[in-house]
DNA sequence: CTGAAAGCGCTTACAG
DNA sequence: CTGAAAGCGCTTACAG
């Protein structure tokens, strides 16, 4: 079996003595003509630039955010232990994170954290070794927001919270899904089921009050028994199929696209025709529907442009500006084949 | 809209000079106690140690790596774009990472590819603010691993390559689906169709191997024309199917589970019974085919372990030790009610 | 407009 | 066994 060691020869790297020698300056002009700040003679500062460009210099990072007490990192934290439902959501909103830290100069640093433990977060803070962080979509007791107030360290929300003094970024989930029952509640619909996942995740209670919010607006009158929450199993939700079925309910929405794909397979068991039969919709429109036959009407987020923002958030907040508390991204209805309306 | 800004009052931390002015020693022989290296007497050393404990001192990681030339950071590069079927993978073998790394002292830094753009990681390369690198699953064509060969930068694999001089680390996929193939051929199978999805990933095309070497060890004839690789379209699923149907293959084998999700669907349409009219088996065990009826055989892998163990791989070679240039990490074959042997 | 010097919080030869 | 000093690669008052 073959064997590898390092032999450790990094590429020397050039540093800023090294162009202050060669261009006869200071490290203090260098520096000067890199970051901006301070006076410096227009032409020194274009000698110094070409000849950084010339020979690629690139600041040192690291001692840049010793200095100036700084890191230049962020801190995501995520679930270790998310749901597939979730999964397209943090794959994307990283990418968001990931480019827009990066246009700012910032680096991303992962965290994992799992229901029962915030060692990960906590060893972070210990170290030091970011800026502030995002935590991402939560539960309803969130360890995390108390252990970042607790060491004062800015963050910002990838999520709602009911905490009014914590930033927070979030898709426009109720209005989305208000405006879906609505749409629906328009064209005539009344027995409009809803299966959902845990409550123990905010933004399902979020999806639920823009459901009621619906009718409410429409002055129609809520049947709770064609509501089903905390449907976290294949059986459950098999229950709430058949419930609903029996209750002949004419729409059945989904929380999410894990829930929705279930129903969809109990559905087609039963050989119950979409939309025919029953329309079906779901409130999250991800990868895993994408193929499905028919195609589900749903809502559309752009996940990626969450975590952008959600960035910037951090981002400016961290450099001392002023920032929204509580902002919502907005969303798609997407109606498709899945739905009459 | 209530609007916040951030005051910058961080906490102060007490660095190593504080606890050094403290109990009347250097910070030489501060740094001796906490790194324990240089001699250093017993006593004096628990003093140290009994006081950072008890005022629980951080050394800052930043300011020891400067002096170090180190980082303790590496960088794990992920696809930004990548399909719902490798999620799971992506979000459990970062679990693994993230442990491994905290466990070490290290951090993990997010960068985010994707086909047409190594950007992210170009920046962080010149950034200089990591000690190595992870890749991950990968592409054929890597424009990654060229970069970082380039720059002389450690990294490693967690997939495999046919490149023998890059170190990686992989889930034994070629032989995970040998085992089922053969098991297949042993219980009597013959007619075993194929449907993978797209070559451009290495991993698919180990699972290929597996496949073809079941073939050979049992001495079979391997029929062409039972397998359909490239199936990255619903469409093409769906003809590779029928065509399978046609054949009268006793079982299709999907090379991934959104493959075999879409597989199943198709037979469920056209009310075809698994296993009795046709057998069915995934290459890879996912949440997504969870609570599939019938369960679905497929191949289980560690993918934390496996994350665990790259992060170790790099990190081992980053510190010099001498690592294997190429591992595999067990599976397990996990038949279920979806096939009959 | 420019630079010498101190400092960010550590480590590590070197000397004793 | 312990410490003074130089150094990691930057920034930033301060002085000129």
């Amino acid at each position: 079996m073959e064997v590898f060691r390092n032999e450790g020869m990094a590429n020397h790297k050039i540093t800023i003595s090294d162009v202050a020698e060669a261009l006869s300056v200071s490290k203090t002009t260098v520096s000067r003509a890199i970051s901006g700040k301070g006076r410096i003679g227009e032409d020194t500062r274009q000698r110094v630039l070409d000849y950084i460009a010339a020979n690629d210099y690139k600041p040192n990072v690291i001692a840049k955010g010793l200095a100036q007490k700084k890191t230049y990192n962020i801190a995501l934290v995520i679930p270790g232990d998310c749901n597939l439902a979730d999964m397209p959501f943090f794959q994307n909103s990283m990418q968001g994170i990931c480019e827009e830290a990066s246009a700012h100069d910032y680096d991303v640093m992962l965290v994992t954290t799992s229901a029962n433990s915030s060692a990960n977060l906590e060893r972070m803070i210990a170290n030091n070794k970011m800026d502030g962080v995002i935590l991402s979509r939560s539960m309803i007791e969130d360890r995390n927001v108390y252990l970042l107030k607790e060491h004062n360290i800015p963050f910002v929300l990838m999520g709602t919270s009911g905490d009014k003094n914590i930033l927070q970024v979030d898709n426009d989930h109720k209005s989305g899904c208000r405006e879906m029952i609505s749409r629906m509640l328009d064209s005539g619909l009344r027995k409009i089921g809803l299966i959902g996942g845990s409550k123990n995740y905010v933004v399902n209670r979020t999806r639920m009050r823009g459901y009621q919010e619906a009718f409410v607006r429409a002055r129609q009158e809520l049947d709770e028994t064609l509501v089903f929450e905390d449907c976290d199993s294949p059986a459950r939700i098999q229950d709430a199929v058949e419930c609903l079925i029996r209750a002949r309910a004419e729409c059945i929405v989904c929380m999410d696209d894990v829930v929705c794909l279930s129903v969809l397979q109990i559905l087609a068991k039963k050989d119950i025709a979409v939309p025919q039969q029953i329309q079906v919709a779901s409130f999250y429109d991800s990868a895993l529907l994408k193929n499905n036959k028919p195609a589900i009407t749903s809502l559309g987020f752009d996940d990626k442009a969450l975590g952008a923002l959600t960035c910037k958030t951090l981002l400016d907040y961290i450099g001392g500006m002023e920032v929204q508390g509580k902002t919502r991204v907005d969303y798609e209805l997407v109606t498709r084949a899945s739905t009459l309306f």
